[in-house]
DNA sequence: TCTGGGGTCCTAGGACCC
DNA sequence: TCTGGGGTCCTAGGACCC
C-alpha cells in the first residue's frame, strides 16, 4: 500500500478472449418498425415522455438533420412537408422486445452483461477463435441473423479484446455499410485501424464526453489515435483513473471487468415532467403520492427497501418566469417499500417548499440507503387473512390488482385517481402495448 | 402553449476516531 | 517558517453513459 497508485491501478482483467458488443440499430424506432412495417424505409422519430423531444430517429429521420433532444414542436410544422411520422415512447413494448434480444444474443457468449436496454456485452469463447479471426466474423454474423430471424430488429457486431475496443469497432461496423454490421478488429490491418482512429476525435469514444474531450484537445490530444499513443500514467495524473483505463483499453490491456451479475440498484429514481404546470400545493401532493406509489411499486419489484426518501420539483429551464429548484431528503424511520408510509413521507417532504406563484413543470421521488428486502421481495401470492405484517400486503394487494387490470385501477389516497389528473403525461402517437397486453396483440389476417 | 428519464463511478472534503 | 498521522465513513458534485 506504500505506493500510492500502484495497489488500485487498473490492472488486466481476464486476457485473451475476444469481447463483442452487440446492439441494435435505432433500439426504439426498429422496435416500433416490428409491428408496423408502413414505417419501413420511412423517417420516424420517437418521442420522449409528454411527447416532448425527439430520443430515437431512424436514419431517414437522421438524413433529415434531425437531431437528438430537438423538442417535437419545432419540427412537427414540417413534419408532413417531409413524410415524418413520430411515435410516442412505447417502454412496455421496448422493453419487451429488449430482453427477448437480450436472450437470444446471450445463446452465444460464454458470458453476457446487458449493459443498456439496447446493447450488451458478449464474451466469445477463448479457444476457439484462436487459430481462425475468419470464425470470429462469422459469429458475429449468426448473431446478426439470429436476432433478426427471432426478434425483427437490425442489430451491429463489434468484436476487440477490450470493451473499448468492442465499442469502436461497433461504431465502425455502422458507419461501413460495406461491412455488413459486422467489424472484428483483428481482422483489419493495424495500418487501416490506425488510420480510422487518426480521424475519429476523441469525444467519439465510450467514456470521453464534452468536457474531457476539450480539456484533451487543449494538450494536442484530438482523435483517437491521439489519445491511444498518450502516457497512460501522464494522463492519470493529469486527468483521472477513468481515463487511464481507456488508454490502456485502446492499447489492448483489458481495464473494466465485468459488472457483478445483477448486482442490485443503488437508487431508485421516479421523475417525470408534466404535461401542464403545477402551482398549488394541493396538486403538488397529488403529485407526490401517486409518484411515490409508482417508486414504491419499483423498489418492491426489486425486493428492496429504502432508507432514504428524497423529493424534488422544479421550474422550466426555458421558460422566463421564477426558477424553483426545491428538494429534500428525509430519512425514513426504518428502511421500508411500504407504499403508505413512503407515500406519507414524499407528501410531508415537500410541503411548504413551494415557491408561491411558481410554475413547476417537473417532480421526482428518489429512493436510496436501498438494502434487500429479507421478509419477501415482493412476489410472494396476497393472503388477505394473514395478520401481522398487515402493511407489506397493502403493497402487494396493489401490486396484484395492477398487474391485473392495469395501471390506473388503483392507487392510495390522492395517489387514487378516477380520470387522469391535468398534470399526467401526454402521449398522442402511443403503439399498442403489442406483447405484454392481452388486450393490444397485433391482429394477423391472412 | 410545447425542451426526457434513469442510472453509474470517481473525487474531494468534512466529520470523526484512535 | 515548521502545530501528528493515519484511517473510515459519508456527502456533494462532476462527468459520463444510453
Amino acid at each position: 500500500m506504500s505506493d500510492a497508485g500502484a495497489a488500485d491501478a487498473p490492472g488486466p482483467v481476464p486476457p485473451g478472449a475476444p469481447i463483442a458488443l452487440v446492439d441494435v440499430n435505432n433500439f426504439y424506432v426498429s422496435c416500433e418498425r416490428v409491428f408496423d412495417p408502413s414505417l419501413e424505409g420511412r423517417a420516424v422519430v420517437v418521442l420522449s415522455n409528454n411527447d416532448g423531444c425527439v430520443v430515437a430517429r431512424s436514419a431517414e429521420a437522421k438524413a433529415l438533420g434531425i437531431t437528438t433532444g430537438t423538442p417535437w414542436f419545432q419540427v412537427a410544422p414540417s413534419a408532413d412537408r417531409w413524410g415524418l411520422v413520430a411515435r410516442s415512447s412505447n417502454y412496455e413494448l421496448y422493453g419487451d422486445l429488449s430482453a427477448r434480444v437480450m436472450e437470444v444474443i446471450g445463446r452465444f457468449g460464454a458470458w453476457q452483461e446487458v449493459y443498456s436496454i439496447d446493447e450488451s456485452f458478449l464474451g466469445l469463447a477463448p479457444g476457439e477463435f484462436r487459430r481462425a479471426e475468419a470464425r470470429v466474423v462469422e459469429v458475429a454474423a449468426t448473431i446478426r441473423e439470429a436476432v433478426a430471424r427471432h426478434v425483427g430488429v437490425p442489430v451491429c457486431v463489434g468484436v476487440a479484446p477490450t470493451k473499448t475496443l468492442a465499442k469502436f469497432a461497433n461504431h465502425i461496423a455502422k458507419r461501413n455499410a460495406g461491412m455488413r454490421g459486422v467489424c472484428s478488429l483483428g481482422s483489419m490491418p493495424d495500418a487501416e485501424v490506425r488510420r480510422i482512429q487518426s480521424r475519429v476525435p476523441v469525444t467519439g469514444l465510450w467514456g470521453v464526453g464534452a468536457r474531457t474531450g476539450a480539456r484533451l484537445n487543449a494538450l494536442g490530444i484530438e482523435s483517437i489515435a491521439d489519445l491511444r499513443a498518450a502516457d497512460p500514467l501522464a494522463i492519470r495524473k493529469r486527468f483521472s483513473v477513468v481515463l487511464q483505463r481507456t488508454v490502456l483499453e485502446l492499447n489492448g490491456v483489458p481495464c473494466i471487468p465485468q459488472a457483478d451479475e445483477r448486482a442490485d440498484k443503488q437508487q431508485i429514481v421516479f421523475s417525470r415532467s408534466f404535461s401542464a404546470p403545477v402551482t398549488r400545493a394541493e396538486e403538488m401532493d397529488q403529485v407526490m403520492a401517486v409518484y411515490a406509489q409508482r417508486g414504491a411499486a419499483r423498489l418492491a419489484a426489486q425486493g428492496q427497501r429504502a432508507s432514504v426518501l428524497t423529493v424534488t420539483a422544479g421550474t422550466s429551464r426555458f421558460s422566463g418566469g421564477a426558477a424553483s429548484f426545491p428538494s429534500a431528503s428525509v430519512p425514513l424511520p426504518e428502511p421500508t417499500n411500504d407504499p403508505i408510509r413512503l407515500t406519507k413521507a414524499a407528501v410531508a417532504a415537500m410541503r411548504g417548499r413551494l415557491e408561491p406563484g411558481a410554475a413547476y413543470l417537473r417532480a421526482g421521488v428518489m429512493f436510496s440507503g436501498l438494502s434487500r428486502d429479507v421478509a419477501g421481495g415482493g412476489q410472494e401470492l396476497l393472503d388477505v387473512f394473514a395478520t401481522g405484517d398487515g402493511d407489506r400486503n397493502v403493497g402487494d394487494l396493489l401490486g396484484n390488482v395492477r398487474a391485473k387490470f392495469g395501471e390506473a385501477a388503483i392507487g392510495l389516497g390522492q395517489g387514487g385517481l378516477a380520470a387522469p389528473a391535468s398534470w399526467s403525461m401526454k402521449r398522442e402517437f402511443s403503439s399498442p402495448k403489442y406483447t405484454t397486453e392481452w388486450a393490444e396483440l397485433p391482429v394477423v389476417r391472412a
